[in-house]
DNA sequence: CTGACCTGTGAAAGTCCTGTGAAAGCAGGC
DNA sequence: GCCTGCTTTCACAGGACTTTCACAGGTCAG
Protein backbone atom coordinates (compact mmCIF):
# COMPACT_ATOMS: atom_id res chain seq x y z
CA UNK A 1 0.00 0.00 0.00
CA UNK A 2 1.24 3.25 -1.05
CA UNK A 3 -0.43 6.40 0.93
CA UNK A 4 -0.09 8.92 3.24
CA UNK A 5 -3.36 8.85 4.74
CA UNK A 6 -2.72 7.77 8.17
CA UNK A 7 -6.26 6.99 9.21
CA UNK A 8 -7.13 4.85 5.49
CA UNK A 9 -3.86 3.13 6.13
CA UNK A 10 -4.46 2.41 9.51
CA UNK A 11 -8.30 1.27 9.10
CA UNK A 12 -7.09 -1.00 5.92
CA UNK A 13 -4.21 -2.46 8.08
CA UNK A 14 -6.29 -3.59 10.89
CA UNK A 15 -9.02 -5.40 8.56
CA UNK A 16 -6.33 -6.69 6.38
CA UNK A 17 -4.68 -8.54 9.39
CA UNK A 18 -7.91 -9.46 10.57
CA UNK A 19 -8.37 -11.33 7.02
CA UNK A 20 -4.65 -12.87 7.28
CA UNK A 21 -3.18 -10.55 4.45
CA UNK A 22 0.13 -9.25 4.41
CA UNK A 23 0.14 -5.84 4.01
CA UNK A 24 3.66 -3.69 3.81
CA UNK A 25 3.05 -0.22 3.62
CA UNK A 26 5.05 3.17 2.62
CA UNK A 27 4.22 7.01 1.96
CA UNK A 28 6.33 6.88 -0.79
CA UNK A 29 7.48 5.51 -4.56
CA UNK A 30 9.02 2.16 -4.03
CA UNK A 31 11.18 0.77 -6.87
CA UNK A 32 9.84 -1.88 -9.32
CA UNK A 33 12.89 -4.16 -8.08
CA UNK A 34 11.99 -3.96 -4.58
CA UNK A 35 7.95 -4.38 -5.79
CA UNK A 36 9.32 -7.67 -7.29
CA UNK A 37 10.89 -8.96 -3.99
CA UNK A 38 8.67 -8.28 -2.27
CA UNK A 39 6.53 -10.85 -3.73
CA UNK A 40 3.47 -8.87 -3.49
CA UNK A 41 -0.17 -9.90 -5.24
CA UNK A 42 -0.95 -6.26 -5.74
CA UNK A 43 -0.71 -2.89 -4.63
CA UNK A 44 -3.06 -0.30 -3.33
CA UNK A 45 -1.84 3.42 -4.48
CA UNK A 46 -2.93 6.60 -4.36
CA UNK A 47 -0.75 8.47 -7.26
CA UNK A 48 -1.41 11.70 -5.71
CA UNK A 49 1.18 11.43 -2.94
CA UNK A 50 3.96 10.93 -5.83
CA UNK A 51 2.74 14.46 -7.88
CA UNK A 52 3.97 15.00 -10.83
CA UNK A 53 5.79 11.16 -10.90
CA UNK A 54 2.30 9.65 -10.59
CA UNK A 55 1.77 8.72 -14.21
CA UNK A 56 5.10 7.79 -15.06
CA UNK A 57 5.32 5.92 -11.73
CA UNK A 58 2.03 4.50 -12.98
CA UNK A 59 3.29 3.26 -16.17
CA UNK A 60 6.75 1.74 -15.11
CA UNK A 61 5.48 -0.41 -12.54
CA UNK A 62 2.15 -1.61 -14.60
CA UNK A 63 4.84 -1.89 -17.61
CA UNK A 64 7.69 -3.99 -15.79
CA UNK A 65 5.15 -5.67 -13.89
CA UNK A 66 2.22 -7.14 -15.96
CA UNK A 67 1.33 -9.98 -13.35
CA UNK A 68 0.95 -7.67 -10.59
CA UNK A 69 -2.26 -6.61 -9.37
CA UNK A 70 -2.40 -2.73 -9.63
CA UNK A 71 -5.62 -0.75 -7.53
CA UNK A 72 -5.63 2.97 -7.59
CA UNK A 73 -7.52 4.65 -4.79
CA UNK A 74 -6.85 8.16 -4.84
CA UNK A 75 -9.45 11.13 -4.65
CA UNK A 76 -11.81 12.98 -7.03
CA UNK A 77 -10.77 12.21 -10.57
CA UNK A 78 -11.96 12.65 -14.46
CA UNK A 79 -13.03 10.18 -16.52
CA UNK A 80 -10.20 10.92 -19.04
CA UNK A 81 -7.82 10.19 -15.85
CA UNK A 82 -9.44 7.14 -15.04
CA UNK A 83 -9.29 5.66 -18.04
CA UNK A 84 -6.14 6.92 -19.27
CA UNK A 85 -4.68 5.06 -15.65
CA UNK A 86 -7.20 1.82 -16.68
CA UNK A 87 -5.66 1.44 -20.56
CA UNK A 88 -2.02 2.23 -18.90
CA UNK A 89 -2.43 -1.21 -16.79
CA UNK A 90 -4.23 -0.23 -13.95
CA UNK A 91 -6.62 -2.79 -12.89
CA UNK A 92 -8.94 -0.74 -10.70
CA UNK A 93 -9.72 2.95 -9.76
CA UNK A 94 -11.47 3.40 -6.83
CA UNK A 95 -12.54 7.14 -5.63
CA UNK A 96 -11.89 8.02 -1.81
CA UNK A 97 -13.26 8.55 0.19
CA UNK A 98 -13.96 5.19 -0.13
CA UNK A 99 -15.34 2.47 2.44
CA UNK A 100 -12.53 0.17 3.29
CA UNK A 101 -14.18 -3.12 2.89
CA UNK A 102 -15.37 -1.98 -0.60
CA UNK A 103 -11.44 -1.39 -1.01
CA UNK A 104 -10.47 -5.14 0.76
CA UNK A 105 -13.19 -6.66 -1.89
CA UNK A 106 -11.95 -5.12 -4.65
CA UNK A 107 -8.67 -6.34 -4.30
CA UNK A 108 -9.29 -9.68 -3.54
CA UNK A 109 -10.95 -9.51 -6.79
CA UNK A 110 -7.64 -8.52 -8.70
CA UNK A 111 -5.94 -10.91 -7.09
CA UNK A 112 -8.27 -13.60 -7.62
CA UNK A 113 -8.53 -13.19 -11.11
CA UNK A 114 -4.44 -12.68 -11.19
CA UNK A 115 -4.02 -15.94 -9.69
CA UNK A 116 -6.78 -17.96 -11.63
CA UNK A 117 -4.37 -18.37 -14.53
CA UNK A 118 -2.00 -19.31 -12.56
CA UNK A 119 -0.23 -22.58 -13.20
CA UNK A 120 -1.36 -24.97 -10.44
CA UNK A 121 1.08 -28.08 -10.77
CA UNK A 122 3.05 -26.00 -8.56
CA UNK A 123 4.36 -28.65 -6.76
CA UNK A 124 3.53 -31.99 -8.44
CA UNK A 125 6.60 -34.18 -10.19
CA UNK A 126 6.62 -34.21 -13.67
CA UNK A 127 8.54 -36.42 -15.92
CA UNK A 128 9.72 -36.35 -19.50
CA UNK A 129 11.39 -39.16 -21.03
CA UNK A 130 14.33 -39.81 -19.05
CA UNK A 131 14.01 -36.82 -17.22
CA UNK A 132 12.20 -36.18 -13.34
CA UNK A 133 11.68 -32.64 -12.32
CA UNK A 134 10.79 -32.78 -8.36
CA UNK A 135 9.94 -29.16 -7.91
CA UNK A 136 9.71 -30.09 -3.82
CA UNK A 137 13.39 -30.04 -4.09
CA UNK A 138 14.14 -27.71 -6.10
CA UNK A 139 15.82 -30.53 -8.32
CA UNK A 140 15.80 -32.81 -11.69
CA UNK A 141 17.07 -35.95 -11.94
CA UNK A 142 18.37 -38.52 -14.76
CA UNK A 143 18.10 -41.87 -13.13
CA UNK A 144 18.24 -41.18 -9.73
CA UNK A 145 20.70 -38.58 -10.42
CA UNK A 146 20.90 -34.91 -9.98
CA UNK A 147 21.74 -32.49 -12.71
CA UNK A 148 22.68 -30.02 -9.97
CA UNK A 149 20.48 -27.36 -11.38
CA UNK A 150 20.36 -24.04 -9.65
CA UNK A 151 17.75 -22.15 -8.80
CA UNK A 152 16.79 -20.23 -12.15
CA UNK A 153 17.84 -23.11 -14.53
CA UNK A 154 15.24 -24.95 -12.28
CA UNK A 155 13.09 -22.52 -12.76
CA UNK A 156 13.45 -22.18 -16.72
CA UNK A 157 13.62 -25.86 -16.98
CA UNK A 158 10.09 -26.26 -14.67
CA UNK A 159 8.57 -23.85 -16.68
CA UNK A 160 9.26 -25.29 -19.97
CA UNK A 161 8.83 -28.37 -19.21
CA UNK A 162 5.15 -27.48 -17.79
CA UNK A 163 3.94 -26.16 -20.71
CA UNK A 164 5.35 -29.47 -23.33
CA UNK A 165 4.72 -28.59 -26.08
CA UNK A 166 4.45 -24.86 -26.56
CA UNK A 167 6.35 -22.46 -27.78
CA UNK A 168 6.83 -20.12 -25.23
CA UNK A 169 8.49 -16.53 -26.46
CA UNK A 170 11.46 -14.88 -24.60
CA UNK A 171 9.93 -12.15 -22.94
CA UNK A 172 7.10 -14.62 -21.58
CA UNK A 173 9.70 -17.16 -19.70
CA UNK A 174 11.66 -13.85 -18.66
CA UNK A 175 8.15 -12.71 -17.28
CA UNK A 176 7.49 -15.59 -15.57
CA UNK A 177 10.84 -17.09 -14.45
CA UNK A 178 12.30 -13.28 -13.77
CA UNK A 179 8.97 -12.12 -12.40
CA UNK A 180 9.70 -9.25 -14.34
CA UNK A 181 9.52 -7.11 -17.63
CA UNK A 182 12.16 -8.14 -20.05
CA UNK A 183 14.56 -5.28 -21.17
CA UNK A 184 15.38 -4.85 -24.83
CA UNK A 185 18.15 -6.78 -25.98
CA UNK A 186 18.98 -8.84 -22.52
CA UNK A 187 20.24 -12.36 -23.00
CA UNK A 188 19.95 -13.88 -19.48
CA UNK A 189 17.37 -16.19 -21.43
CA UNK A 190 19.44 -17.52 -24.19
CA UNK A 191 22.56 -18.04 -21.54
CA UNK A 192 20.60 -20.23 -19.24
CA UNK A 193 19.12 -21.96 -21.88
CA UNK A 194 22.35 -23.40 -23.02
CA UNK A 195 23.19 -23.90 -19.48
CA UNK A 196 20.34 -26.18 -19.22
CA UNK A 197 21.23 -27.78 -22.29
CA UNK A 198 24.87 -29.02 -21.60
CA UNK A 199 23.45 -30.23 -18.06
CA UNK A 200 20.76 -32.00 -19.55
CA UNK A 201 22.92 -33.60 -22.28
CA UNK A 202 25.57 -34.39 -20.10
CA UNK A 203 23.07 -36.78 -18.31
CA UNK A 204 20.71 -37.54 -20.52
CA UNK A 205 22.65 -37.44 -24.10
CA UNK A 206 20.57 -39.43 -26.48
CA UNK A 207 17.67 -37.03 -25.84
CA UNK A 208 16.76 -33.62 -27.02
CA UNK A 209 14.70 -31.58 -25.17
CA UNK A 210 14.68 -28.01 -25.48
CA UNK A 211 14.26 -26.89 -29.06
CA UNK A 212 14.61 -23.82 -30.58
CA UNK A 213 11.89 -21.79 -32.84
CA UNK A 214 14.05 -19.33 -35.00
CA UNK A 215 12.28 -15.56 -33.98
CA UNK A 216 9.64 -16.70 -31.37
CA UNK A 217 11.53 -18.40 -28.49
CA UNK A 218 11.81 -21.75 -27.13
CA UNK A 219 9.65 -25.30 -27.11
CA UNK A 220 10.41 -28.23 -24.22
CA UNK A 221 9.68 -31.89 -26.21
CA UNK A 222 11.53 -34.64 -25.28
CA UNK A 223 12.84 -36.23 -28.68
CA UNK A 224 15.27 -38.86 -29.45
CA UNK A 225 18.28 -38.05 -30.78
CA UNK A 226 18.58 -39.44 -33.73
CA UNK A 227 21.92 -37.43 -34.43
CA UNK A 228 23.58 -40.53 -33.57
CA UNK A 229 22.63 -41.56 -37.16
CA UNK A 230 22.11 -45.80 -36.79
CA UNK A 231 22.35 -46.35 -40.47
CA UNK A 232 25.59 -45.33 -42.35
CA UNK A 233 23.11 -42.92 -44.30
CA UNK A 234 22.66 -43.91 -47.55
CA UNK A 235 20.55 -41.48 -50.05
CA UNK A 236 19.98 -42.40 -53.40
CA UNK A 237 21.64 -40.59 -55.86
CA UNK A 238 19.80 -37.41 -57.27
CA UNK A 239 18.01 -37.22 -54.70
CA UNK A 240 18.74 -34.60 -52.34
CA UNK A 241 19.45 -35.30 -48.84
CA UNK A 242 16.18 -35.27 -46.46
CA UNK A 243 16.41 -30.94 -45.66
CA UNK A 244 17.24 -31.10 -42.22
CA UNK A 245 14.60 -29.18 -40.55
CA UNK A 246 15.47 -25.60 -41.11
CA UNK A 247 13.55 -23.68 -38.43
CA UNK A 248 13.66 -25.63 -35.61
CA UNK A 249 17.52 -25.80 -34.53
CA UNK A 250 17.81 -28.95 -32.48
CA UNK A 251 19.70 -28.74 -29.69
CA UNK A 252 23.46 -28.84 -30.20
CA UNK A 253 25.83 -31.02 -29.54
CA UNK A 254 28.45 -29.20 -27.92
CA UNK A 255 31.29 -29.92 -30.39
CA UNK A 256 33.96 -27.19 -28.61
CA UNK B 1 -23.86 -7.23 -22.27
CA UNK B 2 -27.18 -7.60 -20.50
CA UNK B 3 -29.36 -4.88 -19.82
CA UNK B 4 -32.44 -2.69 -21.13
CA UNK B 5 -31.14 1.07 -21.17
CA UNK B 6 -31.26 1.03 -24.70
CA UNK B 7 -29.57 4.38 -24.74
CA UNK B 8 -26.73 2.81 -22.84
CA UNK B 9 -26.54 -0.39 -24.85
CA UNK B 10 -26.62 1.76 -28.40
CA UNK B 11 -24.06 3.94 -27.63
CA UNK B 12 -21.40 1.35 -26.26
CA UNK B 13 -22.56 -0.76 -29.19
CA UNK B 14 -21.24 1.95 -31.03
CA UNK B 15 -18.05 2.37 -29.47
CA UNK B 16 -17.41 -1.72 -28.90
CA UNK B 17 -17.88 -1.99 -33.00
CA UNK B 18 -15.59 1.25 -33.10
CA UNK B 19 -13.28 -0.36 -31.24
CA UNK B 20 -13.16 -3.74 -33.07
CA UNK B 21 -14.61 -5.63 -30.46
CA UNK B 22 -17.55 -7.96 -31.24
CA UNK B 23 -20.46 -7.20 -28.85
CA UNK B 24 -23.85 -9.40 -28.27
CA UNK B 25 -26.88 -8.29 -26.81
CA UNK B 26 -29.39 -9.61 -24.44
CA UNK B 27 -32.48 -7.66 -21.91
CA UNK B 28 -32.50 -10.81 -19.64
CA UNK B 29 -30.58 -13.37 -18.44
CA UNK B 30 -28.94 -15.54 -20.53
CA UNK B 31 -28.34 -19.25 -19.40
CA UNK B 32 -24.63 -20.23 -18.54
CA UNK B 33 -24.37 -22.54 -21.19
CA UNK B 34 -25.13 -20.19 -24.19
CA UNK B 35 -22.59 -17.98 -22.97
CA UNK B 36 -20.15 -21.07 -22.84
CA UNK B 37 -20.93 -21.12 -26.64
CA UNK B 38 -20.35 -17.41 -27.23
CA UNK B 39 -16.68 -17.91 -25.82
CA UNK B 40 -17.02 -14.11 -25.04
CA UNK B 41 -13.91 -12.44 -23.13
CA UNK B 42 -16.00 -10.60 -20.48
CA UNK B 43 -20.08 -10.05 -19.65
CA UNK B 44 -21.37 -6.47 -18.64
CA UNK B 45 -24.76 -6.58 -17.14
CA UNK B 46 -27.44 -4.87 -15.37
CA UNK B 47 -28.74 -7.51 -12.65
CA UNK B 48 -31.45 -5.05 -11.64
CA UNK B 49 -32.91 -5.97 -15.00
CA UNK B 50 -33.19 -9.37 -13.21
CA UNK B 51 -34.75 -8.93 -10.47
CA UNK B 52 -34.84 -11.14 -7.73
CA UNK B 53 -32.75 -13.82 -9.39
CA UNK B 54 -30.35 -11.25 -10.06
CA UNK B 55 -28.17 -12.40 -7.52
CA UNK B 56 -28.22 -15.80 -7.96
CA UNK B 57 -27.77 -15.41 -11.26
CA UNK B 58 -24.40 -13.62 -10.43
CA UNK B 59 -23.15 -16.19 -8.17
CA UNK B 60 -24.03 -18.63 -10.87
CA UNK B 61 -22.49 -17.29 -13.48
CA UNK B 62 -19.54 -16.33 -11.40
CA UNK B 63 -19.10 -19.49 -10.02
CA UNK B 64 -19.57 -21.74 -13.42
CA UNK B 65 -17.45 -19.83 -15.60
CA UNK B 66 -14.67 -18.96 -13.17
CA UNK B 67 -12.35 -17.50 -16.36
CA UNK B 68 -15.43 -15.07 -17.82
CA UNK B 69 -15.23 -11.83 -17.10
CA UNK B 70 -17.95 -10.34 -15.07
CA UNK B 71 -18.94 -6.33 -14.65
CA UNK B 72 -21.25 -5.68 -12.83
CA UNK B 73 -22.72 -1.92 -14.03
CA UNK B 74 -26.08 -0.85 -12.44
CA UNK B 75 -27.84 2.07 -10.38
CA UNK B 76 -27.15 2.86 -6.45
CA UNK B 77 -26.10 0.67 -4.62
CA UNK B 78 -25.00 -0.17 -1.03
CA UNK B 79 -21.20 -0.71 0.36
CA UNK B 80 -22.68 -3.91 1.37
CA UNK B 81 -23.84 -4.80 -1.92
CA UNK B 82 -20.76 -3.84 -4.00
CA UNK B 83 -19.17 -6.30 -1.33
CA UNK B 84 -21.17 -9.09 -1.58
CA UNK B 85 -21.02 -9.20 -5.34
CA UNK B 86 -17.25 -8.62 -5.80
CA UNK B 87 -16.66 -11.29 -3.29
CA UNK B 88 -19.11 -13.45 -4.92
CA UNK B 89 -16.66 -13.48 -8.07
CA UNK B 90 -17.58 -10.23 -10.02
CA UNK B 91 -14.57 -8.55 -11.69
CA UNK B 92 -15.69 -5.08 -11.54
CA UNK B 93 -18.55 -3.09 -10.42
CA UNK B 94 -19.30 0.20 -12.00
CA UNK B 95 -22.18 2.78 -10.89
CA UNK B 96 -25.10 4.29 -13.29
CA UNK B 97 -24.97 6.61 -15.10
CA UNK B 98 -21.17 6.11 -16.33
CA UNK B 99 -19.65 7.09 -18.96
CA UNK B 100 -19.40 4.77 -21.61
CA UNK B 101 -15.59 5.25 -22.25
CA UNK B 102 -14.95 4.62 -18.94
CA UNK B 103 -17.10 1.05 -18.96
CA UNK B 104 -14.91 0.58 -21.93
CA UNK B 105 -12.14 0.45 -20.62
CA UNK B 106 -12.62 -1.23 -17.20
CA UNK B 107 -14.12 -4.05 -19.63
CA UNK B 108 -10.54 -4.10 -21.19
CA UNK B 109 -8.89 -3.81 -18.18
CA UNK B 110 -11.03 -6.88 -16.82
CA UNK B 111 -10.15 -9.02 -20.07
CA UNK B 112 -6.64 -8.12 -20.04
CA UNK B 113 -5.81 -9.49 -16.38
CA UNK B 114 -7.82 -12.61 -17.44
CA UNK B 115 -5.46 -12.64 -20.72
CA UNK B 116 -2.21 -12.14 -19.07
CA UNK B 117 -3.27 -14.74 -16.56
CA UNK B 118 -3.73 -17.36 -18.93
CA UNK B 119 -0.55 -16.27 -20.95
CA UNK B 120 -2.87 -17.31 -24.02
CA UNK B 121 -1.60 -17.22 -27.55
CA UNK B 122 -4.21 -16.60 -29.21
CA UNK B 123 -6.41 -19.16 -30.75
CA UNK B 124 -7.07 -23.08 -30.56
CA UNK B 125 -5.69 -24.96 -33.55
CA UNK B 126 -6.97 -24.48 -37.33
CA UNK B 127 -7.31 -27.49 -39.74
CA UNK B 128 -8.00 -27.44 -43.36
CA UNK B 129 -7.79 -30.29 -45.23
CA UNK B 130 -4.94 -32.41 -44.12
CA UNK B 131 -3.45 -29.17 -42.94
CA UNK B 132 -3.16 -28.47 -39.13
CA UNK B 133 -2.17 -24.96 -37.70
CA UNK B 134 -1.22 -24.60 -34.26
CA UNK B 135 -0.63 -21.42 -33.08
CA UNK B 136 0.59 -22.53 -30.14
CA UNK B 137 3.69 -23.92 -31.75
CA UNK B 138 4.08 -21.55 -34.53
CA UNK B 139 4.25 -24.15 -36.80
CA UNK B 140 1.74 -25.91 -39.36
CA UNK B 141 1.63 -29.79 -39.33
CA UNK B 142 0.48 -33.08 -42.04
CA UNK B 143 -0.41 -35.85 -40.35
CA UNK B 144 1.84 -35.37 -38.00
CA UNK B 145 4.66 -33.92 -39.94
CA UNK B 146 5.84 -30.53 -39.36
CA UNK B 147 6.40 -27.98 -42.37
CA UNK B 148 9.48 -26.41 -40.72
CA UNK B 149 7.90 -22.86 -41.17
CA UNK B 150 9.83 -19.95 -40.24
CA UNK B 151 7.97 -17.05 -38.12
CA UNK B 152 7.09 -15.60 -41.36
CA UNK B 153 5.52 -18.49 -43.51
CA UNK B 154 3.94 -19.47 -40.63
CA UNK B 155 2.62 -16.04 -39.68
CA UNK B 156 1.56 -15.87 -43.58
CA UNK B 157 -0.02 -19.31 -43.72
CA UNK B 158 -2.04 -18.66 -40.44
CA UNK B 159 -3.55 -14.95 -41.88
CA UNK B 160 -4.48 -16.90 -44.95
CA UNK B 161 -5.66 -19.72 -43.30
CA UNK B 162 -7.98 -17.18 -40.74
CA UNK B 163 -9.52 -15.61 -43.57
CA UNK B 164 -11.01 -18.96 -45.51
CA UNK B 165 -12.14 -18.46 -48.65
CA UNK B 166 -11.69 -14.70 -48.62
CA UNK B 167 -9.33 -12.64 -51.07
CA UNK B 168 -6.54 -11.25 -49.37
CA UNK B 169 -4.57 -8.14 -51.30
CA UNK B 170 -1.31 -7.90 -51.04
CA UNK B 171 -0.81 -4.39 -48.98
CA UNK B 172 -3.32 -6.02 -46.38
CA UNK B 173 -1.44 -9.19 -45.89
CA UNK B 174 1.85 -7.27 -45.95
CA UNK B 175 0.47 -4.72 -43.39
CA UNK B 176 -1.23 -7.33 -41.11
CA UNK B 177 1.89 -9.83 -41.18
CA UNK B 178 4.65 -7.56 -41.20
CA UNK B 179 3.19 -4.83 -39.15
CA UNK B 180 3.66 -1.83 -41.69
CA UNK B 181 2.62 -0.57 -45.02
CA UNK B 182 3.91 -2.21 -48.20
CA UNK B 183 6.38 -0.14 -50.61
CA UNK B 184 5.56 -0.02 -53.69
CA UNK B 185 6.98 -2.88 -55.95
CA UNK B 186 7.71 -5.01 -53.03
CA UNK B 187 7.54 -8.42 -54.03
CA UNK B 188 8.34 -10.53 -50.23
CA UNK B 189 4.35 -11.68 -50.28
CA UNK B 190 4.96 -13.13 -53.87
CA UNK B 191 7.94 -14.92 -52.51
CA UNK B 192 6.75 -15.91 -49.18
CA UNK B 193 3.52 -17.59 -50.90
CA UNK B 194 5.65 -19.48 -53.07
CA UNK B 195 7.99 -20.90 -49.84
CA UNK B 196 4.71 -21.88 -48.47
CA UNK B 197 3.18 -23.42 -51.59
CA UNK B 198 6.41 -25.81 -52.13
CA UNK B 199 6.47 -26.81 -48.15
CA UNK B 200 2.35 -27.14 -48.27
CA UNK B 201 3.07 -29.17 -51.77
CA UNK B 202 5.98 -31.70 -50.28
CA UNK B 203 3.84 -32.59 -47.67
CA UNK B 204 0.13 -32.77 -48.60
CA UNK B 205 0.73 -32.63 -52.74
CA UNK B 206 -2.98 -33.86 -53.75
CA UNK B 207 -4.47 -30.62 -52.63
CA UNK B 208 -3.96 -26.96 -53.59
CA UNK B 209 -4.68 -24.33 -50.77
CA UNK B 210 -3.19 -21.28 -51.81
CA UNK B 211 -4.60 -19.62 -55.20
CA UNK B 212 -3.84 -16.43 -56.90
CA UNK B 213 -6.18 -13.83 -57.98
CA UNK B 214 -4.62 -12.01 -61.06
CA UNK B 215 -3.86 -8.15 -60.59
CA UNK B 216 -6.12 -8.69 -56.62
CA UNK B 217 -4.22 -10.91 -54.28
CA UNK B 218 -4.42 -14.32 -52.54
CA UNK B 219 -7.29 -16.84 -50.91
CA UNK B 220 -6.93 -19.85 -48.72
CA UNK B 221 -9.25 -22.38 -49.96
CA UNK B 222 -8.23 -26.00 -49.60
CA UNK B 223 -9.21 -27.78 -53.04
CA UNK B 224 -8.24 -31.56 -54.27
CA UNK B 225 -5.52 -31.63 -56.73
CA UNK B 226 -8.00 -32.09 -59.84
CA UNK B 227 -7.06 -35.97 -60.39
CA UNK B 228 -5.33 -35.30 -63.32
CA UNK B 229 -1.94 -35.14 -61.40
CA UNK B 230 -2.17 -39.15 -60.94
CA UNK B 231 -1.98 -39.78 -64.27
CA UNK B 232 2.05 -39.14 -65.48
CA UNK B 233 1.13 -35.88 -66.59
CA UNK B 234 -0.08 -36.68 -70.44
CA UNK B 235 -2.37 -33.39 -71.14
CA UNK B 236 -4.09 -33.89 -74.20
CA UNK B 237 -1.61 -30.92 -76.79
CA UNK B 238 -4.33 -28.10 -76.93
CA UNK B 239 -6.73 -28.52 -74.72
CA UNK B 240 -5.00 -27.40 -71.19
CA UNK B 241 -6.43 -28.34 -67.74
CA UNK B 242 -10.28 -27.95 -67.36
CA UNK B 243 -10.34 -23.81 -68.19
CA UNK B 244 -9.95 -22.24 -64.97
CA UNK B 245 -13.20 -20.66 -64.58
CA UNK B 246 -13.14 -16.66 -64.51
CA UNK B 247 -9.47 -15.29 -63.23
CA UNK B 248 -8.83 -17.20 -60.55
CA UNK B 249 -5.05 -19.25 -61.18
CA UNK B 250 -4.34 -22.36 -59.73
CA UNK B 251 -1.54 -22.44 -58.06
CA UNK B 252 1.13 -23.95 -60.63
CA UNK B 253 2.87 -27.13 -60.18
CA UNK B 254 6.94 -26.58 -59.44
CA UNK B 255 8.08 -28.13 -62.86
CA UNK B 256 11.57 -27.06 -62.46
C1' DC C 1 -2.31 -11.54 -82.23
C1' DT C 2 0.43 -8.30 -79.71
C1' DG C 3 2.13 -5.49 -76.14
C1' DA C 4 1.80 -4.15 -71.40
C1' DC C 5 1.56 -5.86 -67.16
C1' DC C 6 1.48 -9.22 -63.47
C1' DT C 7 3.12 -13.33 -61.15
C1' DG C 8 6.41 -17.39 -60.59
C1' DT C 9 11.15 -18.63 -59.93
C1' DG C 10 16.03 -19.23 -58.68
C1' DA C 11 19.72 -17.32 -56.59
C1' DA C 12 22.61 -13.65 -54.55
C1' DA C 13 23.02 -10.11 -51.09
C1' DG C 14 21.86 -8.48 -46.71
C1' DT C 15 19.99 -8.51 -42.09
C1' DC C 16 19.25 -10.10 -37.85
C1' DC C 17 19.25 -14.08 -34.44
C1' DT C 18 21.25 -17.44 -31.73
C1' DG C 19 25.19 -20.14 -29.69
C1' DT C 20 29.21 -19.54 -27.28
C1' DG C 21 33.25 -18.47 -24.27
C1' DA C 22 34.68 -15.52 -21.08
C1' DA C 23 34.81 -11.54 -18.14
C1' DA C 24 32.45 -8.64 -14.94
C1' DG C 25 28.95 -8.05 -11.11
C1' DC C 26 26.80 -9.99 -6.76
C1' DA C 27 25.49 -12.48 -2.67
C1' DG C 28 26.32 -15.66 0.88
C1' DG C 29 29.51 -18.43 3.81
C1' DC C 30 33.70 -18.99 6.29
C1' DG D 1 37.76 -9.55 4.16
C1' DC D 2 38.32 -13.26 1.01
C1' DC D 3 36.55 -17.00 -1.42
C1' DT D 4 33.11 -19.44 -4.00
C1' DG D 5 29.36 -20.13 -6.76
C1' DC D 6 25.67 -17.93 -9.27
C1' DT D 7 23.92 -14.43 -12.43
C1' DT D 8 24.40 -10.88 -15.82
C1' DT D 9 26.71 -8.68 -19.53
C1' DC D 10 29.62 -8.51 -23.64
C1' DA D 11 31.58 -9.30 -28.13
C1' DC D 12 32.02 -12.22 -31.81
C1' DA D 13 31.19 -15.91 -35.27
C1' DG D 14 28.34 -18.77 -37.82
C1' DG D 15 23.92 -19.36 -39.65
C1' DA D 16 19.07 -18.98 -40.51
C1' DC D 17 15.91 -16.16 -42.40
C1' DT D 18 14.50 -12.02 -45.44
C1' DT D 19 14.82 -9.11 -48.97
C1' DT D 20 16.08 -7.93 -53.43
C1' DC D 21 16.91 -8.68 -58.32
C1' DA D 22 16.66 -10.16 -62.98
C1' DC D 23 14.40 -13.02 -65.94
C1' DA D 24 10.86 -16.23 -67.67
C1' DG D 25 6.26 -17.41 -68.28
C1' DG D 26 1.48 -16.36 -67.96
C1' DT D 27 -2.68 -13.20 -68.30
C1' DC D 28 -5.50 -9.60 -70.04
C1' DA D 29 -7.09 -5.59 -72.94
C1' DG D 30 -7.39 -3.90 -77.28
Amino acid sequence: MIDTDSGFVTVLSKRAEAAGWQLRHSAGAVPSEELVAMKLNAVLLDPAVLGDEGWEYLERVCGMLPDLGVIVCTGRSTVAQRVRGLRLGVDDWITKPCHPEEAMARVEAVSRRRRRGRHEVESRPLVAAELEIRPDQFQAFVSGESLDLTKREFELLHLLAGAKGQVLERETIYQRVWGYAMAHGDRSVDVFIRKLRQKLEKRSPNWGYIHTHFGVGYRFDPEPADGLLEEPLVIPEGAPAPAPSSQVVHSSFTTG
